[in-house]
DNA sequence: AAAAAACTGAACTGTGCAGTTTATATATAT
DNA sequence: ATATATATAAACTGCACAGTTCAGTTTTTT
């Protein structure tokens, strides 16, 4: 995430101050969160805050690089390059969704859309440093599993992106519209499995 | 949508203030929009806003109610019943993907994103009186559809579910993270060609 | 132990905005 | 025509919150 790469003052409070931010920005959105909000639950003086940062909007910044660089981090290892269709797209459905029906993902996803007027460019910076690699990660292994036979692709774009909106079926809206805040296993587990037998119906080679 | 069935003043200015309010609240969502902005945009006097609508709240529940009621009405006349499949879902993919591209869709689903916690049941009001009717006349075209053997679904539910989503593919993610607000028809085309071939392969009948 | 740097808490300023009031004007009905 | 309803503009109140200031305390450095 490229948001503002000033240096920001080092010191022994600044990862407190950023973790009160996190939490606060997350639970409430920018204009939400107030800054006393943050200082008390950071437990630090407000003017220690902004001694290490200038105004709200700089410190919501920086919380949303850190959350890039997580996601970023969390991406790797996610699909086993050299297992068969089935069983790989069974555990990347199953990686993705624990992560976009967590608290944090939902928040996340909130804020872009809810704060994405204000900050251009932010929703972008987000889904390329997550969402997007997990995505060319999926189009690698489709090329390999196609190089082995096992996969018959014509347009892997399109294809990762339907798997991956395969996946948010039923759960991602009730999630969105407040209906639901948290899933089963079960209810994971069948649309994990209808998300990955729909996409091999259309792209697993006929034998 | 049943929030607030209250009697609110009826009168000259009434539809008016609607309008404006409709206006500024799907453009700035509920913070973002300030009272003065909707008289301003009304062409009323502030105090005749709230001689109508006695605050804030209400005049923004008010707009969703009539946004609802709007979206129910465009939901009739969506899937032609008798209609093979490909037709039947091609037509049905590309009104689905013109509302929710629209400015107005993208709106509404900011706002019950980002006002989901402030309003609870806002967003599942609004799903119920338009996406899950759109969902569920799409249950009932399987359901003939299975009747005269075209397809085959052992979960419509889920089936309706992923249809849906599979016409999100791409687009979607690009709108809500503000990459890109309009459209082409030929990338309207293609997810909407890439979401009936694959339902199909998944659903359609084999010969 | 002394000096320097970092932190605190609380009070303060300024601004933006929801909601109210008032004095005035314009329709509508009798 | 006159009385009553309704509408208007503009000023005002109260509050929440971003950002500042400062006198005093704690921590770190030397």
């Amino acid at each position: 995430m490229n948001i503002h790469t000033d240096t920001v003052k080092q010191g022994r409070k600044h990862a407190q101050v950023l973790d009160g931010a996190r939490t606060v920005f997350l639970r409430d959105g920018f204009e939400g969160a107030s800054v006393d909000d943050i200082a008390r639950s950071a437990r630090v003086s407000k003017a220690t805050l902004y001694s290490y940062f200038p105004d709200k909007r700089i410190l919501f910044m920086e919380v949303a690089k850190n959350e890039c660089l997580a996601q970023e981090a969390a991406t790797d290892e996610m699909i086993a390059m050299s297992a068969p269709p089935r069983e790989a797209l069974k555990r990347a459905a199953l990686r993705m969704m624990k992560l976009f029906l967590s608290p944090f993902g939902r928040n996340v996803f909130r804020v872009c859309v809810a704060e994405s007027e204000r900050f251009p460019g932010l929703g972008k910076e987000f889904w390329e440093s997550g969402p997007a690699r997990t995505r060319l990660k999926m189009i690698a292994y489709f090329n390999q599993a196609i190089e082995r036979g096992e996969l018959v692709i014509d347009d892997c774009d399109l294809a990762a992106d339907q798997f991956i909106e395969l996946c948010k079926a039923d759960l991602f809206p009730k999630l969105m519209f407040g209906m639901q805040d948290s899933f089963s296993e079960d209810e994971i587990e069948r649309v994990a499995n209808g998300a990955v037998a729909t996409f091999m119906a259309r792209y697993g080679a006929k034998p």
